[in-house]
RNA sequence: GGCGACAUAGCCAAGUGGUAAGGCAGAGCUCUGCAAAAGCUCGAUUCCCCGGUCCGAAUCCGGGUGUCGCCU
């Protein structure tokens, strides 16, 4: 089984020059695991790695969508095992970085997804949603699949959705599906690396710092002209943080600071999130770093753990 | 110096005699085809302080302190 590298951690710890200086001395190469990087032409706001900071090591799956296309985790788990098993084909070693967490464990497991309904089943059971109120959807759902029906909290329109999509498509419960994807063994050898910062408010302050960063990089700009070659505000691509906030702005809706402030406060919920979801990973090794945290230190921490896990 | 208004959680704030709404910020969590998404849960044994009235006070009375406004 090919052995991988995984680095992730909350928005703003450096996972980015993490990987770039292991790829550097591994001979590695970049697998992406990050949601909006995937988009060609939003680079400013998704602080996708410029050529520079790439320092010639090959990068997989950045720039691998239009923005206007509708890019989801299955297609994500599929082009990231071809880049993944590419690399190990070459002798190097992958090093997936990334702060979509999903995106990751997707492309770790060896399962696949439960299947997937067509365009029209889909709104016909929003639309079965909406009309009889979630009580009486949810009564529905229980006969199908009484496991989901417990399991999705309430007001989680989303899932519920999906949850009886499944059945209606299959026969089968989605719960059912998920018992047995839990059952394939893990597609690659690997080793996860958390980057985070010891302390919560130096995290935040790192983040609102690269707000303001972004800002200075042109943030507007690139929103603007996305808007302007026809990109929706509704697209997925657009409901990222930093996106969302400054088309609103763009449009009107309000003042370029209050923007800059949604984005900041977006960024740090964000961050937070990811740490309750990397928290339940108990294989997962943390970094913990300092306030100002340099590469180095990053290195000086992953660098053994790395070497281990290789000669192992 | 005088007069008036206000003082409730980190912030904004409702409540005007019957046992502390709500919002924001923050924290914790869930997650198997939109995940930078979507969803769930959690703060005041106490209302600036002291005294009084009352069965009962954040609410009424007196005194203090602070903030703001107006006047001199």
């Amino acid at each position: 089984m090919g052995k991988i590298i995984v680095i992730t951690g909350p928005t703003a710890t450096g996972k980015t020059a993490l990987g770039v200086a292991l790829a550097l001395r591994y001979g590695g190469e970049v697998v992406s695991a990050d949601s909006m990087q995937i988009y060609r032409r939003m680079d400013i706001g998704t602080a996708k790695p410029t050529m520079e900071e790439r320092r010639g090591v090959p990068h997989h799956l950045l720039d691998a969508a239009e923005p206007t296309e509708d890019y989801s985790v299955s297609r994500y788990a599929e082009a990231a095992r071809r880049a993944v098993d590419d690399i190990l084909s070459r002798k190097r070693l992958p090093l997936v970085v990334g702060g979509t967490g999903l995106y990751i464990e997707a492309l770790l497991r060896s399962a696949p997804f439960a299947p997937r309904g067509s365009d029209g089943l889909r709104a016909e059971l929003g639309a079965a949603f909406d009309c009889m109120g979630e009580d009486a959807f949810r009564e529905e759902l229980k006969r199908a699949d009484p496991e989901a029906e417990a399991r999705i909290q309430r007001g989680d329109r989303k899932r519920l959705l999906r949850a009886m999509e499944v059945y209606r498509v299959s026969g089968q419960p989605l719960s059912e599906f998920d018992r047995q994807s839990r059952l394939y063994p893990p597609r690659y050898h690997s080793l996860s690396l958390a980057l985070t910062l010891k302390n919560r408010e130096a995290l935040y302050r790192r983040i609102d710092r690269r707000v303001d960063r972004m800002m200075e990089e042109g943030l507007e700009e690139e929103v603007r002209s996305l808007l302007n070659s026809g990109v929706s505000p509704r697209s997925t691509a657009m409901q990222a943080i930093g996106y969302k906030e400054m088309a609103e702005a763009i449009r009107g809706g309000c003042s370029l600071s209050e923007a800059v402030d949604r984005i900041k406060q977006g960024s740090r919920r964000y961050a937070k999130r990811q740490l309750s979801w990397l928290r339940r990973d108990p294989e997962l090794r943390w970094i913990p770093l300092s306030d100002e945290p340099s590469l180095e230190e990053a290195l000086a921490l992953a660098e053994p753990m790395v070497r281990d896990f290789l000669e192992k």
